[in-house]
Order: C-alpha cells, then sequence, then structure tokens
DNA sequence: TTGTATGCGTTATCAT
DNA sequence: ATGATAACGCATACAA
C-alpha cells in the first residue's frame, strides 16, 4: 500500500503504468478500458498500479484518437435560456454512460448551426452531432453536407425534407400551443396576444404560431395580426426575460385592450409578467398569461407562472438514445412527446367588462 | 477562387494544407499562428490556401500538444448560480484572446474543489487555474500540491495562509455584508434574519456572517443565533431558489416575528421571496428582504429584488489577468473590489408595531 | 494472453 | 526563410 505519489514535475502516463506493473500500454490500455485480452490477474494488478500511482488517462490524447469513432457534439443555441442548460446535464451523463466524448458548441442566436456544425466537422471528427434549440430552416442539401447522424432537440418535424434524412424528438409545437391558447379562450378571453414569434417567423416558431391560430380559429375568434408579437430584435437575444419585457411594455401601449397573453418561451412570459406588474396591472386579475417550457424560476415569480411544461429530460434521453442507435446503424426517426400544462397563478377569467366588453 | 471543397470522407488536415500550397506543414502552422520565420509573401499564400480548402485546426490535437503552455481550467463550483454563469463567459474570452485553450470543469457543490483540480492537473497539465465560487477551506499544504499559479475568484482572504502564497479577486464579503445589513437596521429593522449560512460555516459564509453580526453589534442590536438559518441541506445546492423557499418558510414557522431577511445569495433571496409571499406576507410592507450578488432575474421578480451588487464581470476580468500575469511570473496578489447596493423593491420600513412592539 | 509499431494532427527543435 | 523530424499520450492492427 504505497501512498499516492504527490504531482511531481511530470505527469504519470501510460507508460508509466506499464512500466511499474512490469508490462506493455496496450495492456494497461486494454485494462482501463475494460477491453477483453487481459487475463483477469494481470488486469486487477495494472488497475492496483494505475491507482497508486495515480495515474489519469489524458483526456485530450483520447479524444485525438477517438474522435471520429467515439465522440459526439452537442450544437447549443441559446445557452442563456435556463430551458436548455437542464437538458445539457442530461447529455453529459448519457455520453459518459456510454463512454463517448462530448464536445459542447455554444452557438450564438444569430448564428446558423448548420455552418458551425460544419464547421466544427471540418475541425474534428464526431460520429454524432445533436442540434439543441433554435429554428431550424435548412435545405436538404445543407443536412446532407453534415455526412454524419444527428438528432434535433426540441425541434419538431421539418416540413417538405424526407423524414428518412433526419431524427427528431420535440413536442408537438402545433398541438401544444393550440392546448395553451384554447386554455386562455375557455378561461373566457377573447383578445389574446401571442409573445415572442412574429408573423413571417418559420420552424418552432412558426408551428407555435400557427397552433395558436387554430386555436383563435376554433373558438370563430378573429385572428388580430396586432397582437402576434416578436422579432424586431436588435442583436438582443429572443430568449431572455428583456425581451419579454419589452414586447409586453409596447403591447400595453399599443394595444391596452389585451387581456390574456400566451408567450412561447417562459423568460419571455416572466419579462412579461414583470411589465405587466409594473403597468399597474393585476396578473391574473387585470392579465393572464401563459407560457411555455416549464422553467424552474417560473415556479418562484409570484404568482406562479401558468405554462405549458416541455419534458426537457425525457427529450433530452431519447435524443441521446436516438443519435447513439443511428451511430449504430438505425435508421432516422421522429418523436413526438406530450406536454403537461402546469397550472400556476398567472391566469384566470377576464374581467367582467372585458367578457362582453365592445372591441 | 475555387470554391470550398464540399466536406468529403477525410477531414483535411494542415498536411492537406501544406501539400497544397507547396510548403512545409511548420510553414503552415506559422503563418496561421502568426508566429515569425515566414515571408509575408508565402504567409498570404498559406493563408488563401487553408481558407479555401475550408482547413481548421484539430483543437484536440492543440490541446494535445499545447497543454502544458497555453491552456488554463476553470474550476468552476456552482454551476447551477445564474450568478457564475455570466462570469464564465468573460473568462473563455479572456482565454480566447490570449490564445489559450480553456477547460471548464464543473465540481459539484458536494465535491473538494482542490482534490478536483488536482485530480485534473494529473489528467492533463494546465499552465494556470481558476477556482470560481464555493468555499474555501484548506491548508497550505493542499494548495501547495497544484504546482501551477491560481486565483481564487469571488474568494477573498484566506486567514492564516501566506498571501504570498495565493492569489484572489473578490468582493470584501465582510464590509458588503456588513453595509447590506447595515441598510435594514437603517430603515428600522431589529430583528434581521440571516439565511444561507450556518453558525458554524467558513470561509466566505463565514465572513458574511461576521459582517452581518458586526452591522448588528455597532447598533447595539443583540446577536441571535435563532435568526442564524442555513446548512442542514440534505444534499440540496446550498444555492437554489428550493434552498431559500424552504429556509424562509421553517424560519417564518418558527420565528414570526422577524421583519428583515439578508440572504448571503439572490437565489436564495428569491426563494425565501416567494416563500413569504405565498405565506400571505406583503413585501416590503410586511417583511423586508435584501439579497446578495446581483443576478439578473433578480429585476424580474415582482418588487423587484434589492441586492448588494458584486461586480461580476470585473471580478471575472481581473481574475484572467492576473491569472496570466501569474503565468508569466508575477507576484501573487489580492484584490477586492467595490459592491454596489441596488435598491429594489423588497426593502422598506417596517410596520410600526414591529418598531416599537416587544421582542 | 501479451507486446511492437504506427498513427491521430499539431507544434517545437534543430537543422539547412 | 524553410523543412524534416520528433514529440504530446493514447488506442489499435498486427505479430508473436
Amino acid at each position: 500500500m504505497t501512498d499516492p505519489e504527490p504531482t511531481v514535475g511530470r505527469r504519470v502516463t501510460i507508460k508509466d503504468v506499464a512500466r511499474a506493473a512490469g508490462v506493455g500500454v496496450v495492456s494497461v490500455s486494454r485494462a482501463l478500458n475494460d477491453q477483453p485480452g487481459v487475463s483477469n490477474e494481470t488486469r486487477e494488478r495494472i488497475r492496483e498500479t494505475a491507482r497508486s500511482l495515480g495515474y489519469r488517462p489524458n483526456r485530450h490524447a483520447r479524444f485525438l484518437k477517438l474522435s471520429s469513432s467515439r465522440s459526439i457534439a452537442l450544437m447549443m443555441k441559446g445557452i442563456d435560456n435556463p430551458f436548455f442548460q437542464q437538458m445539457l446535464e442530461t447529455v453529459e451523463n448519457a455520453a459518459r454512460e456510454r463512454d463517448y466524448l462530448l464536445s459542447v458548441i455554444k452557438v450564438p442566436h444569430y448564428a446558423d448551426e448548420v455552418d458551425e456544425a460544419i464547421m466544427l466537422v471540418d475541425e474534428e471528427a464526431v460520429a454524432g452531432l445533436i442540434f439543441l434549440g433554435g429554428n431550424f430552416t435548412h435545405q436538404p442539401g445543407d443536412l446532407a453536407r453534415l455526412q454524419v447522424p444527428f438528432v434535433l432537440s426540441t425541434i419538431g418535424q421539418l416540413e417538405g425534407i424526407d423524414p428518412g434524412s433526419y431524427s427528431s424528438v420535440a413536442v408537438d409545437d402545433f398541438a401544444e400551443s393550440r392546448r395553451a391558447t384554447q386554455y386562455l379562450l375557455g378561461l373566457g378571453h377573447r383578445r389574446i396576444a401571442l409573445l415572442g414569434v412574429g408573423l413571417r417567423d418559420s420552424s418552432v416558431g412558426m408551428l407555435r404560431r400557427r397552433g395558436y391560430q387554430a386555436a383563435l380559429a376554433d373558438a370563430g375568434s378573429p385572428s388580430d395580426d396586432g397582437l402576434v408579437r416578436g422579432l424586431d430584435l436588435n442583436g438582443r437575444s429572443p430568449y431572455s426575460f428583456e425581451y419579454g419585457y419589452q414586447l409586453m411594455t409596447r403591447l400595453l401601449a399599443e394595444r391596452p385592450d389585451v387581456t390574456g397573453i400566451f408567450a412561447v418561451a417562459d423568460v419571455i412570459a416572466i419579462g412579461a409578467l414583470k411589465a405587466a406588474l409594473d403597468h399597474g396591472l393585476r396578473v391574473p386579475q387585470d392579465l393572464s398569461i401563459v407560457g411555455f417550457d416549464g422553467i424552474q424560476v417560473g415556479q418562484y415569480v409570484h404568482p406562479s407562472l401558468t405554462t405549458l411544461v416541455q419534458p426537457a429530460l425525457e427529450i433530452a434521453e431519447l435524443t441521446c438514445q436516438i443519435l447513439f442507435d443511428s451511430i449504430s446503424g438505425a435508421p432516422a426517426r421522429q418523436e413526438l412527446l406530450q406536454g403537461e400544462l402546469r397550472l400556476g397563478g398567472t391566469a384566470g377569467p377576464p374581467r367582467r367588462g372585458d367578457l362582453v366588453g365592445p372591441r
């Protein structure tokens, strides 16, 4: 039982372990990576030696050697959105469990995630890719350039693209948005604004807008373009408290008749809630707000945020599952998961006057 | 003007560039890394070739080669605390600007950051280390094992340790906590609780507790151990909304006479605010709350959080500056920065009855 | 079962 | 100014 050597000048490498254990480096590699080809006895001895020497394999050497075969990358768009941060950990664990190396790439909200992915693939080989967040408006040709299996996470169906050519895991953005909007309609609201999506948005934003519009149409309520609010973000992140605050402030100035808000992200909803309260409105008596995502802080504002919760961890786990299946040769698949409406305190019936009053 | 080659099977390496430009690999390396030893003419030609080939240096190969000389590591404790997340980006940029590689290590709140750092140093050589967040209760011997320059960030003076042996950047936790508490005292509060620190905490927590106690002593107000609330976190993160909520809930049950709260972190303050509001209290009329940190979401709860803002970006930048200076051989130094009390809406005078009423 | 030799892509040393 | 070559630390085809 020798003590672990205190860190002296040089770091202990696989060669040192091999020398100390009286074996070749390859046996050490095998013993430590659970590969066959080493007797149990030597395996144990090598492990003991490695432990006592305080050996830790060099991450970058492994990466360099293994990148193309045992590493994946996570393209993360919207790092500032707490909703995605909780998913990161799940992906990290999934990769670790399977002994894959993970590269996390933060994609700025103004950048093109596929371009970034292509750059990454040029830079280091990866066995697979995850696109987390962002809008996705790409042509089949772009995607084909990736050359490796990939999964879109929290991004659902791509219109007009061969379903055999991509995998995805998401909630049904159309259906869930319709549900959120229907909830407000059911409470009696008629003048419901959509916050965080413009009239010309595509991809996820478009799906949520359509869900919102479909709910209004179902209820025989006229679609009112003045209540659809998004874009004109000058370099700002589309998912931030500040953005929600500003959208709401402007909306209240221009359309004080609004009684219900459906925000396409909780951060936007929370910013909007603050703006409404600052404006002197009572929530939910004067104004109802429903969010989308289900981030933790939504339960710590007051009133608690009513929101459509996405099963973030489930999405992240299924994403990884599908990616690793794809790497093993499984065909592409698209999965839609169920969201869940979490009742908080930000939504209630509109004031009586609003129910019957004139436009 | 040839188009960039579409990503075909193999990735383009430095050798490909060298071959295409008709030079040796070393010239390519020099040209692309702004190293001397290449004529301007060939440098430009190489760059053009690299661009047209879509060459991107392999990160892991660079890491493997450069780690000991041009890479640093960030030991991040409390990844879930938004306060630290904003600082991460600053460190990333600082490293990139100086062309250093950065390894980010997430240290679980229950783990020992120095142990983790030693493991890291065993695993890959680094030229320097940053410890961000966490409490720091280590013996000189532990620190000496690191063998590389390091800077404690948001961790101030270490008691009983030679100031020549470590660098640090932080606010004066003692003084700023006293200031925050004094603010509550100045409003007329006398029964002020400290949330998030126990009586036996050390390091940063201890400094903040002492600042709180000093303010009370200055005001001739008796220190009341029943109002100092921390610890007993069963595996939970010490910096979370939930923790603040639970601390506050229990406090209200046991000490309903409290009128002021000083929480040692904004996340705790926000959890406490929610608990108070859920409990039916009005803030600030029935209860005043002051936080510490200055995270963004504090401005989006209602009322806005009154808090002692730490200059996070400044701390992060100075931390990097000192680290790189240390790597270049500069001596250790400790820096204390000024905090700033941001007035929100969560703190006001106590109810009149509380001012004069019996204990 | 075990070891030798080679390559991953880069930068640094030492020649020329 | 330029290039051949040797590391960096690991994993693996191939040989024994």
